[in-house]
DNA sequence: CATGGGATTGACT
DNA sequence: GTCAATCCCATGC
């Protein structure tokens, strides 16, 4: 492992546990990066997970060994990440929410065709488009690949955080899954329900 | 081979 | 608050 990026061990844990302990953590591609601000859990035990449907060509990867990256489109139009968690042989990933923009923040703009740095990257679609990644990222080694994600940004290593019930699904909805940091003003969907 | 659903966003009433 | 856009892939005939 290099000192860059977390280690495949990280994200072999629990994978709600994965999904606070990356809040801080930085994501990043090429020039652009963020701080992780906000994430979802995701598990094969529960039918909001696309690995609940068991063993497929979409899901492979996320029984596959954690530290993975998992890209899918969603509604036709978005690429959403996720970071494969748990041992391999169990279907868990963390989706990322919202980052807080760090470098590369004259790229963001220009994809995103927008100006205010708090809607860069406020909305797990957002933030691909941002950070250009696409589903051609599908299966890349978070610890070692060209999308990766790296330990706690000085000054985030106690940042206070709340759970709270995951938004977009219509299954398992009641989990309180959803893990943001808080005081954000980079998070998705402003008004968080309470746990 | 045809169909339906989806972990979202942005524009409009 | 409501609604359409639009691609991948799992499922069923």
């Amino acid at each position: 492992m290099s000192d860059d990026a977390l280690g495949a061990a990280f994200f072999g844990r629990p994978v709600v546990e994965v999904a606070i302990d990356l809040l801080g953590c930085t994501l990043s591609h090429g020039d652009t990066s963020g701080v992780i601000v906000e994430t979802e859990a995701y598990h094969d035990s529960e039918p909001a997970c696309h690995a609940h449907v068991g063993l497929t060509a979409r899901t492979h990867v996320l029984f596959g060994p954690p530290g993975v990256a998992y890209v899918y489109r969603s509604y036709g139009i978005h690429a959403l990440v996720n970071a494969v968690c748990e041992p391999e042989g169990v279907g868990a990933a963390v989706l990322i929410r919202a980052l807080e923009p760090l470098t590369g923040i004259d790229h963001m703009r220009a994809r995103r065709g927008l100006e205010r740095v708090e809607d860069l990257c406020s909305g797990p679609g957002k933030l691909t488009q941002a950070l250009d990644i696409e589903l051609h990222h599908n299966t890349t080694d978070l610890t070692t690949g060209s999308v990766r994600i790296g330990p706690v940004a000085p000054g985030w290593e106690a940042v206070e955080h709340l759970a709270a019930p995951r938004v977009g699904i219509t299954k398992a909805a009641e989990l309180p899954w959803r893990f943001c940091a808080a005081d954000s003003p980079h998070v998705s969907r402003p008004r968080l329900r309470a746990a």
